[in-house]
DNA sequence: TATTGTTATACTCTATAACTATA
DNA sequence: TATAGTTATAGAGTATAACAATA
């Protein structure tokens, strides 16, 4: 879990929470460490990532997120002054704001996805091919099992 | 990767990398909605984990968690505040402060460590005995191939 | 009256720079 | 002089509450 590794040496009388929770918290950090060369912070990629492929409701971007949406006003804010994203009033609804990737957010978030894919070699070529496509194939079944469209992006 | 799901419904042609992300982000949010419970961040609870089973010094500590010290004084101000752990001046080194514990920070820490057990059991109850011990094991080898001291935590 | 966003305010987390105390 | 921590300051991320505009 939240734990530092056991005993430098001895390995592997964790349980498997332990490894996923230590799993989530490298690959965390290494998307944490690749973000920072950019000066994105992991819920600005999150936000890159989500609208890559769509464009949403300032409302439904927190929804998604999990965030408050005076939270979501902010971190638009921010991005927006980067030239990441931009806002649009709904063509149907004065009172709604659509947010959606600028070109330059675009192509901020293929490089970086790219970058991400690239960090990630060392560790996912530690196993096999065949490995790799059975560790994929356990972690989505596990995924499928879990609820809210809140929780991925 | 930092992406929503594909296509709600078109599942599966992901990556591992874009597993291991989805992943990560899962375990992340369940983590964080799980101390914010209880007030504690997520770095918070690693400050609690690391601690359960040692004494630290600021800049160790530090280290650990990728900080610098300054933002520890912050946070082991906060935790030491709310009665989660404890300061002392090094007996062997004036100037060094070791960090630790306290009953009340520990009974925490296992608190939640049980807690976290017990939410992800959903997913991984997800999957066969078997399959779970195979998941864990090619988990655990693909970390091993991860280097520094201070992602792990 | 209800919904969509923004603004005001406050607190945590984070870093950099300047400082104190000990080695 | 170098090292260990703290303090001052500043910016991002977060939430709650109050508000404006539109439905």
């Amino acid at each position: 879990m939240v734990t530092a590794q056991p005993r430098p040496g001895a390995a592997g009388q964790d349980s498997l929470v332990d490894v996923l929770v230590q799993t989530a918290f490298v690959t965390m950090a290494l998307l944490s460490k690749l973000g920072a060369e950019h000066d994105l912070s992991l819920t600005q990629l999150r936000v890159l990532g989500i609208l890559r492929d769509r464009r949403l409701r300032m409302t439904a971007l927190a929804d998604f997120l999990g965030l408050e949406k005076s939270t979501m006003s902010g971190l638009v804010d921010r991005a927006e002054r980067r030239g990441l994203l931009q806002r649009a009033v709904s063509a149907t609804d004065g009172r709604a704001v659509e947010v959606f990737l600028s070109p330059a957010g675009l192509e901020a978030a293929e490089r970086f996805r790219a970058r991400v894919e690239q960090a990630l070699v060392p560790l996912t070529s530690t196993l096999a091919p065949a490995e790799q496509r059975r560790l994929q194939a356990l972690l989505e079944r596990m995924l499928g099992a879990q609820a809210g469209p809140e929780l991925d992006g």
